[in-house]
DNA sequence: ATGGTAGACTTTCTA
């Protein structure tokens, strides 16, 4: 079973690339976030040409927006609200026969004062992951099936995660009090991160990079805000992932680049 | 010392 989490910042705009990177790499199912598509105008006919009939959409008008989109049936899918808004930030799919729960989030990205006080988008930021970890904490021990937690968290929680982390550490992204809080999250809530156990720090690893670069491969000021983690129970069963950094140069990119994780069936 | 780019119900917002 392959999985993959790609911010796509319009789906529309790119629904090219989304099918070059599914004919290309063949996940069984890929999370999208940023699709920045109105509900009901979801790219659907070029994604079933390709193969991936099964499609579970958060959509939400001007930006935002999450998806996920399957070859698997879709046997339920759900979408959960976080500091009482539903812009479109989650959507989570249970798929057919696989006992697999997989969720498309996005975190929002906190604007550029890392001050809770002054920035109400930083303020809304810390407060979604307060409710993130109240939430996930319940989904480890719900009996309700395994559970891959993907998506654009924004925050690159490891010194190895960005391009400096001196020079990050007053940067929305890369703070202390989100750093400190999504890896205690990850802890607590029994999740586990598979492509760090595969490529341990000090190894850098980035998935995103700012459009703002005059060149940004030789530049290569990244951060890795994009992540794939599953429940422990699972832990074992995850056997290889990649972060495809080609997908950065190709034509009229997303900032983000997939990341893919592939995983034993784990049965019903 | 502070831009720089990109996309969307664009004259401004979010990232």
């Amino acid at each position: 079973m392959r999985i993959a989490t790609w911010n796509i910042n319009s789906v529309r705009l790119r629904i090219g690339l989304v099918t070059r990177f599914l004919e290309t790499w063949r996940p069984d199912v890929l999370c999208l976030q940023e699709t920045k598509c109105p509900p009901g105008q979801f790219p659907t006919s070029a994604l079933l040409q390709a193969g991936y009939g099964h499609i579970a959409d958060n959509g939400y008008t001007g930006h935002h927006g999450v998806a996920i989109i399957s070859r698997i049936p879709i046997a339920e899918s759900h979408v959960q609200s976080f500091c009482g808004r539903n812009d479109g930030r989650h959507v989570s799919v249970r798929l057919d026969g696989s006992g697999l729960v997989v969720h498309s989030l996005y975190v929002p990205a906190g604007g550029d004062e890392p001050d809770p006080a002054t920035n109400g988008k930083f303020a809304h930021k810390l407060q979604f992951i307060d409710e993130l970890k109240a939430w996930a904490g319940g989904l480890g021990c719900s009996g309700t099936g395994h559970h891959v937690l993907s998506g654009d968290f924004n925050i690159a929680p490891l010194e190895s995660d960005v391009w400096s982390h001196k020079q990050l550490l007053k940067v929305v992204s890369h703070t202390p009090v989100e750093t400190g809080k999504l890896n205690d999250l990850m802890a607590s809530c029994g999740f586990h991160d598979p492509v760090r156990a595969h490529h341990p720090e000090p190894e850098k690893l980035y998935s995103w990079w700012s459009y703002r670069a005059r060149d940004w491969e030789a530049a290569d000021r990244g951060r890795r805000l994009d992540h794939i983690w599953v429940s422990q129970d699972i832990s074992h069963l995850c056997r290889n992932v990649a972060i495809v950094r080609e997908a950065r140069g190709w034509s009229r990119p997303s900032d983000h680049v997939p990341v893919i994780l592939d995983i034993d069936e784990c049965g019903g």
